[in-house]
DNA sequence: TATGAATGAGTGTTCATTCAT
DNA sequence: TATGAATGAACACTCATTCAT
């Protein structure tokens, strides 16, 4: 019944070739019509595959969305852990985060329409998904905000399991507004200028 | 051609109570089902009326979805309105504003998992309704800060347009994660408090 | 379960007014939209009357538009009696009949419509209904080519039960063709001509 | 979005069975209950296949019926076409067209019901189909007329885009009875005489 | 008689998924 | 692996008809 091959991350060349196609197809067309909007046979179309192949590498359409997020999030996860490692204090790690979230995704619209739009969707994603990177990303911030404590530069009395969840949550909808709005008000850097300082503020002991 | 009735909100007794049944019908089987999984005949039957009778109060499946936020945003935004011109402080203002939002969501979990789970999703609504409500709700946060700023309480160097955006999305996190989590870590209390004392700080003066 | 009064024709004035108003509403929705497209209630709103009003003249919706035939065509056939009366001979008869099919309904073009384009057509009239009137109008032309016969104007060996069908259709195609045409090419006197001078050479002894 | 497959005529073997197995299975299901009483799902478990599958040769329900005709009329186009090049001479030819048009369709009932019914039918043929290979058709019979004129063998003054509607008509009429009456009291043999001999005389010179 | 709100049966069409090749 | 023709379950919406007033 479940003929998907590639669950894990590393395969081989070629496999990993229509793979990472079919994924950059999926985006591209979710991102155009919404999940619900989109027909396989798009994807397969835009992916220069038959509807069959693919699948051959996911499961079925839920999968393709969820894979998605989950590899994409994974790629961001592992980008802000990377250079977090490079910062030396939770001030600028923080501003980091604020920039990195909003600076990838105004440069990756198709994929920010997506997550935007269709993260919180679906029964699919808040009922039976798990999102595993997701938890990982909000653990990331929360690991900053626990160091800041640590090393007395922010408040002593803040609860890292809300706060991340606040970050996330201002961040998630300054993305919207930057992706979704056609000719936004506000430029980027402004963006993050305000919510820095905004949070920097607010967390400061 | 649409042959709905009841667009304006006061209408007869008899057409009300069918507009509102079904209206109480439709959050609750949203809720449970999400949206595109929920069927009309499960909201006609929860509602007690046949499934052509719907179509006598709403254009078509979407504008019930429409209708609910409206509406309930609608009566969110009258007593917001109603409870801030009793307050005379932007301090209060906005920890009210918080406290209020959480709590209204808290007591109605139907309503909120509609809200936080449909209110982002399909194109319906993030393409093609505007969805004027919202933007009221929004302009009521930033109409605080602004008085804040006015009254010498809030920074000067805010943005009350990206204010009210970072409010909200925090918010709205915290709202999910009050309502989609089985059992919360931490109780409403807590996350008001939390949320009030970082935004609050973080715009103070 | 038949709540139709009206199955007759000589009716209360009251009555009949409605009756009236019903038939000539429907004659005009019905060729505007053809009978499957026609709601009842477009019928109602051009009579003027509620939905309801409807069932109480005709047992439904498939009766309206019987009862548009019987009736239009017991008028036609009334009048063509009438007037054949008057007539002494065959050929002026046939031609009066030719004449008399074209220009009626060249005069009401919404009648012809819908009688061109219904009259063969649902299973209703085909199947179960048994076309009383119709029939009474093919018999006129019967009686027509008989009494030519008898008078040695047209042939012997003609058989008027197969005269008439091929006489009828080809009036009707022609009438078809002066009502479905935007722009007719010929002038209704040229068809009667054309076609009067076909059927009568070739029906002459 | 129009996902047809066989809007041509020669295709391969495959395709062309099942196209030519859902027409064969349309027009035995039309002819049985009329075109609106007639359900895809009827025609599809007729001709053995999914419902879906009608989909892949179909773009909807009313494009079979429409298919229907003129890929009958054509056929019926091509074999007057091929027939009448062996005659040489205008009244054997106008004989042939009548013989032939009343034999083809009392050897196929069904197709005959589904044409009679059907063919004037509903706004969509009368309205928005335009018949090209019924107009061909037409052109035929015009042709034989204008052939004859040409020869001296009929009149000069007539008019044969009159004519051939007259004709056609008579001829339509007269398959109607033949196929809608049960037990006809006129042979197919008596109706082509008949009809010859009336538009014979009714066209010689 | 007249109304018109309410009913609920009925169906064309889509599209994710399968599987023979 | 790859294909894409075939499948068939699933559902929003319409509208003729009823009936309480």
């Amino acid at each position: 019944m479940n003929t998907a091959k590639n669950n894990g991350q590393a395969k081989g060349r070629n496999n990993n070739d229509k793979h990472e196609k079919i994924m950059r197809a999926a985006i591209k067309v979710f991102a155009k019509n919404g999940f619900h909007n989109s027909k396989i046979s798009q994807i397969a179309k835009e992916a220069g595959v038959a509807d069959g192949t693919i699948y051959l590498y996911f499961k079925n359409k839920d999968d393709i969305l969820i894979k998605v997020f989950e590899e994409r999030l994974g790629e961001i996860n592992a980008m802000l852990n990377d250079q977090l490692n490079r910062l030396d204090n939770p001030v600028d790690e923080l501003r980091f985060c604020i920039r990195g979230y909003l600076e990838l995704f105004a440069n990756n619209r198709a994929l920010a329409e997506v997550i935007a739009v269709e993260l919180r969707q679906s029964h699919k994603f808040m009922r039976e998904y798990v999102p595993a990177k997701f938890a990982e990303y909000l653990n990331i911030i929360s690991r900053v905000i626990r160091e800041g404590k640590d090393k007395g530069v922010f408040r002593d009395n803040l609860l890292p399991g809300v706060i991340k969840r606040a970050l996330f949550g201002a961040l998630d909808e300054l993305m919207v507004y930057l992706v979704m709005t056609t000719a936004p008000k506000y430029a980027i850097d402004t963006l993050v200028d305000q919510c820095s300082e905004l949070f920097l503020r607010g967390l400061s002991a």
